[in-house]
RNA sequence: GGCCCCGUAGUGUAGAGGCCUAGCACGCGGCCCUCUCAAGGCUGUAACGGCGGUUCGAAUCCGCUCGGGGCUACCA
């Protein structure tokens, strides 16, 4: 039970730098069940401070895809909110107050240090093997005119915070316990284009948005220590840090759209995932089940237990075998009728299917799902299951495959099938069994497997289809005759 | 190179000194069911990286080692 704890405020900050990353939903799905269980707000903020990688429209994705997975916030760019602007390009005037404070207070300087001088100053370190990397401090203490007569020297200057000496290492994680960092170099915080970095715009903004709780990637660990001393400086009371762990690829390096097409969280939507599967899925990774032997939990049972301490330290590699069982699973537990609106939304999000959908077309893909619901993976899966159904007559294409399997006396097998099929008054799948069980299997003393087997090569083209019986139900009988006659005189 | 984080089956995890001849889920194998394929039922397979300590006793604590990862940008 959620005891009486203080409302936390928490947010997820991606930055629209291209296609939303499925570690965005990672990290929206724990801090939104955080949020939740204290009763607090869920803030989505975007962090576009960096205009180089800046990509139109990424924002957008990432509010649809994080809308479509179910994890919905209360405070954003385009819901408003009290702490409204929540992107950081147009809060520009915001930081600039914080870093003058800064350099007021002799703890950030002027930088006229140019990029060529910084990534020369780079390569010789890392040749040179040396202990210390960095900034060099060249312009510390320099006026303009002084650092102008030295080489490397560029016009506009960036901001440097001056990290002192005895900067605090250690820090609690929630996750984590107690952990350090390693010691950090002058960060740059405000760039030459008047832009904050990361490092400035999350203190600033976490602080003025009233973030109790930080839940970010592993990979920020080594950035906290400059976080903690900003807000040192600053006289803020800083938020408390939970690290996620980093999602990784299966040769265990940290996930990347090259080697892994799930990194793209809209992958999961093009390819049939359901975004509860996805969800639960997503919760299952450094996460505990709540029951131990049944993985399906629902996001309120999540929300319900919910406890950092719970959270693994081990980045966890994605397994989408099981995500397939997950979503099969969900796909399984949907009312049919349900499950056939889903399928057709997702073919007519995909452009599949026009919008509206043809009115038959639905009815039959309608009365088809209860056929196939229990042989679905993903909602991609359906219409190729179903494509016999949505076939002509005289367009049915026998596979070769399916051809191979047919027994000698198949056009025997298939005349008895038409024989028996032909007086049938009622054509319900019970009626098709019946009869062809009685004229075929009992009368014939053919087995089950060869008996069906050529009529459903027949009926349907293909080896492998989902019941029968029930598929024939559906096609009608002159449909299911006239190909079975067209199948023995071909 | 330096600093930091991490190390239970193929994958996700349970395990917080004896309840562990290490549990569960997915996967994979077998059997049952069966008109194919699924679904379902039963069942099998497989792990504490290594080495030293501490202790009557270690997957659990300590050290070293090996391995993986992250950071080391006017990117986040």
């Amino acid at each position: 039970m959620s005891t009486s704890q203080t409302p936390a405020r928490l947010r997820v900050a991606p930055s629209p730098t291209g296609d939303p990353h499925v570690g965005t939903a990672y990290m929206a799905l724990f801090n939104l069940a955080y949020a939740r269980k204290t009763g607090g707000q869920f803030v989505l903020r975007i962090e576009d401070t960096d205009r180089n990688r800046y990509i139109e429209g990424s924002e957008k994705q990432i509010f649809e895809l994080l809308r479509w997975l179910g994890l919905p916030w209360d405070e954003g760019p385009d819901v408003g909110g009290p702490y409204a602007p929540y992107r950081q390009s147009e809060r520009l005037e915001t930081y600039k107050p914080f870093v003058d404070k800064l350099i007021a207070d002799g703890h950030a300087y002027y930088c006229w240090c140019s990029q060529e001088r910084l990534a020369k100053l780079r390569e010789e370190q890392q040749a040179s093997k040396q202990s210390k990397t960095g900034y060099d401090r060249l312009c510390y203490g320099m006026s303009r005119e002084e650092r102008e007569k030295l080489p490397g020297f560029t016009p506009t200057p960036v901001v440097r915070m001056l990290v002192p000496e005895d900067i605090e290492l250690t820090f609690t994680d929630l996750i984590r316990g107690e952990i350090s960092a390693p010691m950090p170099d002058d960060q740059v915080i405000l760039k030459a284009d008047g832009f904050p970095t990361y490092h400035m715009a999350v203190v600033v903004d976490d602080h003025l948005m009233g973030i109790t709780h930080v839940v970010r990637g592993e990979e920020w660990i080594s950035s906290t220590p400059k976080h903690l001393q900003l807000y040192k400086w600053l006289g803020l009371t800083p938020p408390q840090f939970a690290h996620m762990p980093l999602l990784r690829n299966t040769d265990h390096s940290k996930i990347s759209k090259r080697k892994n097409p799930a990194a793209r969280l809209a992958w999961f939507r093009e390819q049939g995932y359901l975004p509860e599967a996805l969800r639960n899925f997503l919760q299952l990774l450094g996460y505990p089940p709540a029951d131990d032997d049944h993985e399906i939990s629902s996001f309120d049972d999540f929300v319900e237990n919910f406890d950092w301490a719970k959270v693994s330290t081990v980045g966890p590699v994605f397994d989408l075998k099981k995500l397939d069982w997950m979503n099969g699973f969900y796909i399984r537990s949907l009312e049919p009728a349900q499950l056939a609106e889903r399928i057709i939304e997702h073919l007519q999000w995909t452009g599949q299917w026009p919008t509206p959908a043809d009115p038959q077309k639905a009815k039959l893909l309608t009365d088809a799902v209860p056929i196939i619901q229990e042989r679905l993976v993903t909602l991609n899966d359906a219409l190729p299951k179903l494509g016999f159904l949505f076939t002509a007559d005289d367009q049915i294409v026998i596979e070769d495959d399916a051809r191979k399997t047919l027994p000698e006396n198949w056009k025997e097998v298939v005349s008895a099938a038409i024989d028996a099929l032909d007086g049938l008054e009622s054509f319900s799948a019970e009626a098709i069994q019946g009869i062809l069980r009685e004229k075929l299997v009992e009368g014939m003393g053919i087995k089950p497997k060869f008996a069906f087997g050529p009529v459903r090569v027949g009926i349907t083209g293909q080896r492998v289809t989902p019941p029968l019986f029930e598929s024939m139900e559906l096609l009608g009988k002159a449909s299911s005759l006239e190909r079975l006659r067209r199948f023995v005189n071909e």
